[in-house]
Formats: structure tokens, sequence, C-alpha cells
DNA sequence: TAACTTATGTAACAATAGTTACAAAGAGGC
DNA sequence: GCCTCTTTGTAACTATTGTTACATAAGTTA
């Protein structure tokens, strides 16, 4: 574990700070599609991503989903640090979307270490950052692009974050993750494969142009 | 200025905290509509609002706009703290709903107070843990509502904000918030009156139901 | 291989939202 | 009053997205 720990996080923490996430951290490996939090848990610590990808999807009371974002290696929820740190509920869920391997940081570390630690400072206040322009992105992309657009991004973003050029999916999947329809989407795939973007096939989608 | 900051953060910060923000804090009394924070800014600080309500609009490359979510006494602006301290530039613009009155806090205090006072880190991450759920919200609501929908909660919410019952607005502005056409507020507004939930008059929009 | 399940393709139609165009009402200045 | 500018109302049309329905294709299992 160690190990893999150093090799993301020893340029972006101290030495000290490495041995006690050494100490009290535990390690846990995520299956494919493995959950990780769900809505309304109460966390009792925070997740540290060391490699891998996480879904985060949001889902209303109606139980409508759409996906949030992406976590990757060197990412934390900041959502579950919100949750642990104030006694909240979590209102995401976190999904691996593929094999992962994270660090869980026990809530009881997270205030003492802000005060100890300058670079656990900067790590939790650059997580939140990033993860307020994650969402910024995310409205940007609901409140200006059409779901053509959307389903391209989606696509590219998705096959960035996994290392693939194709991706193996179905058009339902798709179309929960974008909080449409199944025909919507299959229209739009037709329309991409048409322009020559993609290539369809059964259960997996090759992207041709990014 | 003391006697302002007391009267809502005294129950936040420590008396000594309070001490500092008093000699090193830059009071500014904000007009109506007066630009707070631009898009593409470098904060020099975060502004910690006494009382007023500051809208929170966020821009793309193309110039159009949408709506984010606004503060209200009490609230801090994320976006800020985040270009504060790590120097980058501000995602969003912000602007003052009704005259307001902020304490500006210079950046170089934000990472020492963190070590020092509990109650400023307390401040801190539940100023990002509101922020990151309003941005939830908003997801929500471009997400999972109608226009008719948004448009409603929209001038329910605004009045709530501004302690009013009625709104003094234009169709053409409400359209720029939601990032519509004025024709499709018209429209809207039109259908909420003749379901008794407002009443239209120029430049004005009395709320009758909550 | 037949039967079944899952995934995809597509037409036809409905609902929602956006656009263009123009009329008319209200407010203010002169 | 008359003129002008801003704001609102509304019709007609287009574009986009969502829904229903059904056919067909590709795997899976008995």
């Amino acid at each position: 574990m160690r190990e893999k720990l150093d090799s993301y996080y020893s340029f972006v923490f101290e030495k000290e700070l490495l041995d006690e996430i050494e100490q009290v951290g535990v390690y846990k490996k995520l299956r494919e599609n493995e959950l990780l939090v769900d809505l309304g848990d109460q966390m009792k610590g925070v997740p540290l991503l060391l490699n891998g990808a996480i879904k985060i999807v949001r889902e209303d009371k109606k139980g409508e989903e759409i996906l949030l974002y992406f976590l990757e290696r060197g990412d934390t929820c900041a959502s579950s640090f919100a949750s642990a740190i104030s006694n909240n509920k979590c209102g995401i869920r976190a999904i691996a979307e593929k094999e992962s391997e994270i660090i869980f940081l026990p809530k009881e570390k997270l205030d003492e270490w802000l005060v100890k630690y300058k670079s656990w400072r900067n790590f939790v206040i650059d997580s939140y950052n990033i993860r307020l322009n994650e969402m910024m992105e995310t409205i940007d992309t609901l409140a200006f692009m059409r779901m053509d657009e959307r389903l391209y991004k989606y696509l590219t973003d998705k096959a960035q974050i996994l290392r693939e050029t194709s991706l193996n999916t179905t058009h339902q999947d798709i179309a929960y993750d974008l909080h449409t329809s199944r025909v919507v989407i299959s229209r739009l795939l037709k329309q991409l494969e048409n322009e020559g973007k993609i290539k369809l096939n059964r259960n997996k989608i090759e992207i041709l142009e990014f």
C-alpha cells in the first residue's frame, strides 16, 4: 500500500503525513461497478483514489439520475469530505467505473491534519476547487449544449478517463447517465455514426474522432 | 463596521478572529446592480457578506449566461476563495441584487487563519459545502425540471432572498437568468398568471402563491 | 436448433422550447 | 396632446426532445 500511495501522493503530501496515512488509512480494492457511496450515506471517512475511475451520480427524490463527473487517480470526493467532517448525509452516489484502489481516511484525522500539514490544507482546498469547477462544467453542459453535443462530449470524456478508444456500454446505460431516453440516444448515436465520428457495435462504441 | 460584523458573525467566529477581521478587513458598500466580481478576475481576497444579496452568474465562452445561485448574509463566495488562495481566475460573475455591505478579507490571511482558528476552518469548509449543495440544486433544476417549473422556482426563490412578495423585473431579465428567450418567459408567465399563481404588471410581478 | 432475452433501429407522433414577426400598451419627455 | 422608447402579448412556425410501438438482430440457454 505504501508503494502505491507514494507512487502518486509523494509529490502531494509531506513525508510525515504519508506516514500517518499509512498508519490510519484503510486500503480497499473496488471491483468494476461496485458501489462506494450511496445516496444518504453518512460518511465515516473520505476515500483517496490510488487508481481506477469512479463515477459520481446525482439522484433526485423521484429516483431520476444524472452523471455529475468522474474521479481519477489523485482525486478525492469532496462530497464525502463534506459529509464526513460536518456529519451531513451525502447527496450523491459513487460507483467504480472500473477496478479501482482507494485508501479510506478516518474522519477523526481530517480536521487535525488541516492544522498540522500545509500540504493537506492545499489538497483539501484544491479538491474543493476542482470539484466546484467540475460542477460548473456540468452546469455549462446542461445549460448550453444540445443533447447531440452532450452525447459526443460524454463519449470522448469517458474514453479519456478510461484510457480506451472504445466503450463497452449499451444505449440504455448512456441514457441513464445523460438523463434521457434510450430511443433518443440510439437516434443521436446513429447520427454520429453517419457523420463518421463513431462506429457502433452491439455493447460497444468505437470512437473514431476525438 | 464592528457592530455589523458582530451582529451576524459573533456566533460564527472566535473573538480573536473577529478582532483580526476588524483590523485587516476592508468594508465596502455595494449599490444595486454593482459588479463585485467579473469573469476572469484574479481575486485579491474574499468578500464576507454582511447583508443584502449577491447574484452569482456563470458565463461560457460564447457569452451565454445562466444564474447559479444567490449569496445572502453570512455567505462568502467559494469561487473567490478558490481564486484568491490558489491564484486561479474566477469562473463566475457576481452582481449585487440589491444594496449590500461586504467586508473584503485579504488573501494573505486566509491560509494563516486556517491554522489558527477552528471557527475559520469550519466556516471555510461549511462555505464550500453549502456552495457544492447549491450547485447540485442548480444541476437538479437544469436536469430534471421543465422551463415552467424552473421559472416558478426562480420567482419564489428570488422573492424569498429579497424578502419581498413582488419582484421589480422585466421578462427579458428573467430570460437572461434562465438562459432562454423573452418570448418563452412571457408565454410561461402568462400561463402562471392564468393558474392564479402570480399577477403580472409592467416591470413588476406579484407572487400570489408560494 | 428453437426459444428466450437483451440490444438496437426506426417510424410516427406528442410535447416542449426556441424563433420570427408584428401589434399594442405603458411611461416619459417635449 | 404627440412622439419615442421600452415592455408585453400573441400568432405562426421550426427545432429539439420525449414517447409509443413494433421490428429485427445478436447473443444465451435449454
